[in-house]
DNA sequence: ACCTGAACACCGTTCAAGT
DNA sequence: ACCTGAACACCGTTCAAGT
């Protein structure tokens, strides 16, 4: 029984942080937090993570992989639903990984996660056209499906679509709209 | 010469923090540092704001004017690039607006700031279809160039779009692609 | 190596008091 | 009404020290 914490103090900050940003909210995240849930002093976090930002960062990396996961295990189709489903059972995480909260830039790890969750959905797009139509294919579905989860987040569809039945099954209208409409080009 | 502020710290508060996020980010407003900025006592923002939230939502809102603003002078095929323009000029702002920092919810005025800004959008729709046709018409266009400002904001885009010479010309193939598309659809 | 306690310069917010 | 200073309970981060 040693003094020190356990074998892994790492993991455990990241799964106790995890775990405050689900329940409530990004701003509720503490450094001190995430240590007194792991029964440390409030300064053991910095031996693993040189300050907030990177802890928060090594959360969020921690979404893309499970994003990735997410967008891997849909067939084709469904793909665009399961990011918006993503994005509405792990609001705060999904906020965490988009919300400008911390720069990818200043961590090259993240960047690779978000980079392999991406390929997810670059990957389906391979089968159409040039290099340069898939990629801009891609952008555009994944503008698509990006832009309407943040939108449903932050609650801007009004009454009439919300009265058609919650969030999901307008996200499904929205996105076969444009299926259809992508497809019409396609077959033009 | 009283011993007062001025006439109208409200808006002075709202044009110093307004300052402070475009040049610094959201984190770094606090409200003392608002109230500093205003030369007045740190505590006296509280007379026009119960708390920091509200200081932000009345920003949010500001922001929400503009972009409406910048949308409304816009004409109809330009309106996606001039909302991903917004976006790229003032990225902090777009970030409070649209980053889950407040709750609509909490604060009315801004909800009414964001639809107005949004009534700009869909007022462009309402000649096509049905009213639910036009209101899933425009949710789509909303997700879309919404999701490509955040993407091309967090620094998503790879290399290969990169390299084609900048955010705005990558932007504008995008929403040209999805243009088409959707034009293909009309016409069939 | 990994952990701790004390310390510093900040916060948001509340309160009692001044004009 | 509008503003101020003192106070409280937090932060992130640094440092010197313990095992």
């Amino acid at each position: 029984m040693t003094t020190y914490h356990h074998g892994n103090l790492r993991a455990a900050l990241l799964r106790a942080g995890m775990k405050v940003i689900e329940k409530k909210g990004i701003r509720r995240l503490s450094v001190r937090e995430a240590a007194r849930r792991a029964r440390v002093s409030h300064n053991a976090p910095y031996r693993h993570f040189p300050d907030r930002q990177s802890l928060l960062a090594g959360i969020a990396a921690e979404g893309f992989a499970r994003l990735g996961e997410a967008l891997k295990t849909s067939s084709g189709k469904a793909m665009g639903e399961a990011y918006v489903r993503f994005a509405l059972e792990h609001p705060e995480v999904f906020r965490l990984m988009f919300g400008g909260t911390i720069r990818m830039g200043d961590h090259p790890p993240l960047r690779e996660a978000a980079d392999r969750a991406y390929q997810s959905l670059v990957d389906r797009f391979r089968a159409h056209g040039s290099e340069a139509e898939a990629n801009v294919a891609a952008a555009a579905a994944w503008s698509l499906v990006h832009g309407l989860s943040h939108l449903l987040l932050d609650g801007h569809f009004q009454a009439p679509q919300r009265d058609a039945g919650g969030a999901a099954p307008f996200a499904r209208q929205v996105l076969e709209a444009v299926r259809y409409s992508i497809g019409a080009q396609r077959s033009a």
